[in-house]
DNA sequence: TCGGAATGGTCCATTATTTGGACCGATGGT
DNA sequence: ACCATCGGTCCAAATAATGGACCATTCCGA
């Protein structure tokens, strides 16, 4: 690796848990020397990219890096991100795909890819009302949520959209636990009769969840084999995505994803052989 | 200056302008060779700090930009931030400083910073209302603002909080242009009897105006001499607090204050001669 | 009050990396 | 079919990075 990318390296050691770092402390954690370090630091201050503390104390990130962000999302919005996984998973299980990101209490739709192999097919619009209690999206995502602010939504009467909405609270804390666990959602008919959907969550940089992408099918093509394919294809997608939107998932839900993957990948050379 | 900081300054050449350049592009717009500049936007892809486009074209700003400010924002809050730069105003002027942030349809307050040297002083709370149209505050921010959303915000109806409060659309469409023109806004007694102000807004990375700075001071204080004093600090704070919160000034607004500095310099020194 | 062990920071000869011109294949316009 | 331009690669020469020794300051416990 070159001097750049060491440079650059540095800037990773910062995280929300550790905004500030002195130097001596750069040393051990990069095993450079004192004097690389600093050299290092000094040209990143010099750009921006770091910041030094009042009395020339620790080091922590700079404004540069706000600037640079804000000049990439203006041009660059969540929609054009996602639009290639969701793509990517349409295409992949021939079915209706998308992303949303939470806006206050509720989903908003930031965009999905229709797939046009099944006559039958789930219609879906730009601008529906997506509650969190009554979609995989939504579960998804209040399963990664601070738990006060996953209470604060449901305290509010939750609304039952079909029969099998599920409206009461503790209920849905116990789903939460247990999509935890899993790293994915999956419901039946809770939001529109003849519907069914998964999904798995995307993150920002301090691990907070964004939003959720996800497949909605007929409940007639659901079956044990096919929601597997669908799980599977968000958990390989679920990564990358969150990588794309300069975010982190949290380790614990990697690690889910990961032997998810794996245990696959053996289901899979077992059936093949 | 050493490789880190030529690589870093690629960087600088995307803006909302400019989202993505390619090689050739980026190499007259450098002077490198086009070697160079492969191998620094090579390592910066490698950390995410660019991203090829699609069929390895054109380069844009990568999502470990987006990581490490949501990183940054996390730990270290726009209030403090602004803190220095308030207290320092404060301390220059010996008046009540404080900055506000654009929240909605009105401004809010995210600190202040109180000087003790006089006995009648104007008296600050938090929880204020701080609406765009009566504050010098406002109306620094809406001349920087988009015309869509200024419209927006003034076809309301204004609310006229003293018998001197500008309620006329139009009238305030003309003080916007006076304000551009002259790099800063004052009020007098718009919004409290006895109260003026001067302001100066601050801007973020794509030099869109995020709140304001400003200086309240009772109107017994008021003078040509005093306001000069005031408009002053706070055109010397003005470039400082935007680069502080990662922002970018319009090049037309920093001209605006340079040649003020100048001016200011041209008299104290006639003034000292 | 003192002394030791942290801390942040600098210097310089050695070392390893960066540099840019020449060169290659691909693409697109005329 | 041509030429211009694009992104990208290679390698000897030029240059910048490296880290151990060293210094000043601060902090902490005796």
């Amino acid at each position: 690796m070159g001097t750049i990318g060491k440079t650059l390296g540095l800037l990773d050691h910062f995280s929300a848990e550790r905004p500030s770092i002195g130097l001596s402390e750069f040393q051990r954690l990069t095993g450079y020397s004192k004097a690389t370090v600093h050299r290092h630091l000094a040209a990143l201050a010099e750009a921006g990219f770091v910041e030094k503390d009042f009395r020339s104390h620790a080091y922590r990130l700079g404004p540069a890096l706000t600037r640079l962000a804000a000049a990439r999302e203006c041009c660059f919005t969540v929609r054009e991100i996602v639009k290639p996984h969701v793509d990517a998973i349409s295409r992949g299980v021939a079915e209706l795909a998308h992303a949303t990101v939470i806006d206050g209490d509720r989903l908003r739709s930031v965009y999905y890819a229709q797939h046009h192999d099944h006559a039958v097919r789930v219609q879906f619009s730009d601008d529906e009302i997506i509650p969190f209690h009554a979609t995989s999206s939504g579960i998804s995502v209040l399963a990664w949520l601070d738990e006060d602010q996953v209470e604060e939504l449901l305290e509010k009467p939750l609304e039952a959209m079909t029969e099998r909405t599920e409206t009461r609270a503790e209920v849905i804390r116990q789903k939460l636990r247990a999509v935890r666990r899993a790293g994915y959602a999956e419901m039946n008919q809770t939001r529109e009769a003849g519907v069914c959907s998964a999904s798995i969550p995307f993150f920002d940089g301090v691990e907070r969840p964004l939003g959720a992408l996800s497949i909605t099918f007929p409940v007639t093509r659901d079956s044990a084999a096919s929601r597997r394919r669908f799980i599977c294809a968000l958990m390989g997608q679920g990564q990358r995505i969150t990588e794309a939107l300069g975010g982190r998932p949290p380790a614990r839900l990697l690690r889910i994803w990961q032997n998810a993957g794996e245990a696959d990948q053996d289901g899979t050379s077992r059936r093949n052989a």
